[in-house]
DNA sequence: ACAAATCTTGTCTAATTGGTCAATTTTTTA
DNA sequence: TAAAAAATTGACCAATTAGACAAGATTTGT
């Protein structure tokens, strides 16, 4: 006779969701700047502050980190851009989202370099990605431009190549920080430079796009 | 009695300079995709149709193969910016050097992601370059630029954050291939596809800058 | 042609790494 | 409190890898 009532089968305790996101922040950091095959599992446990075989007990294997990490990101990818509703006037949707990018940029340059070294490796654990929710969103977008050029509120230029502009803009600033640092000669990247990064671009695209700036 | 006259330390014969080439090359191929430590000694040979061994012949050690990869970088950029002679028109010379840009990302596209991969990674291997070229590149444009500003022929806009612009934006088509690709519904990026990206960052940042296009 | 230099290549080694496992400790639950 | 579940940990293994090396093949200079 069986006395014991069988428990679900996965019971999220406070332990676990806790180490868990340590070694998941510690492994967003060394993959950020080692990329996966320079990334160890003793460097990862050791940068957690664990012993190797504990990431292990929590990750099935170096791929199941990996992949926890991306779609760590691609959740907060997801929060930012879904926080974005578009308004009827593109000046300031626009606006929004480069604030928000650039925001992206400063507050979670380690993701978005994980995230542009997947790309540049051909992104092959993200197909998924591109082609569910990515494309989605896309389309979208793209019709939202559309509508807007077709409305005559801006000029008629291509929304795929406009919004390669803004992404490639605004990552710029986690993803070749080295470079930024040297040519604003400084050592850390503060929140003037990212604001003076936001301005720059909300005026150039803006003006470039033939829309006036929204008022504060 | 010596009877021998000694040679030069180092003669690069066609032989050796067409093998390092080769091996170069297939080093810059597995360095794209794969990073650094994601790259083997062994996969290089491969890829080479050489044995092991004779990568080691030709470079002192990985690390060997790998900053004469980046130097072989180092050097396509230098011809492609020192191409670039600045005029006196700012329109002309911003599309001159947006089309440059795009082509760089159109023909070298592994080249761009290898580099992309060191900044990503902190440009270990790159601040002798940024101290020293890009400083003083980055200082005559950011001088032509306002003097550009102060002239009156163009909007006042960061000089630095303008380049950051134009940068991200024409590199994004090499390094982030693959959302390109898939945004734009196509396996391969062609010529057209780089065409309309240009005519793209060439028409926004123009006008963003409150410059008219050059005439054809 | 001959000797020296250059180039090629198979083999070996030491070190690192991803991953396994069983033993132990800690926490939870009834 | 006692058993069960969850978590921690050190030791171990097989595979891969960078690099060394010596012997042999080829090219080059005289």
């Amino acid at each position: 006779m069986n006395r014991t009532i069988p428990r679900g089968p996965y019971k999220p305790g406070k332990i676990r969701q806790n180490s868990e996101q340590c070694m998941l922040d510690a492994a967003t950091q060394a993959f950020s700047r080692y990329g996966f095959s320079g990334t160890s599992m003793q460097n990862i446990a050791d940068t957690a502050g664990v012993p190797k075989a504990n990431v292990h007990y929590y990750f099935k294997n170096k791929m199941g980190v990996y992949t926890a990490v991306l779609g760590n990101i691609l959740d907060l990818w997801d929060t930012v851009l879904n926080d974005i509703t578009v308004t009827d006037n593109p000046a300031t949707a626009l606006c929004r989202y480069i604030d928000a990018k650039i925001d992206f940029s400063r507050t979670h340059p380690q993701e978005s370099r994980v995230f542009a070294k997947e790309m540049l490796s051909g992104a092959p654990h993200l197909q998924e990605f591109l082609q569910d929710k990515y494309e989605a969103w896309l389309a979208s977008r793209l019709r939202i431009f559309q509508s807007w050029i077709d409305a005559g509120k801006m000029d008629p230029i291509d929304p795929a190549h406009l919004l390669f502009m803004i992404w490639g803009s605004t990552q710029h600033y986690a993803d070749f920080e080295p470079q930024v640092k040297q040519s604003l000669g400084t050592d850390t990247l503060h929140q003037e430079h990212f604001d003076a990064a936001a301005k720059t671009v909300k005026q150039v695209i803006l003006k470039g796009c033939g829309l006036t700036p929204p008022a504060p």
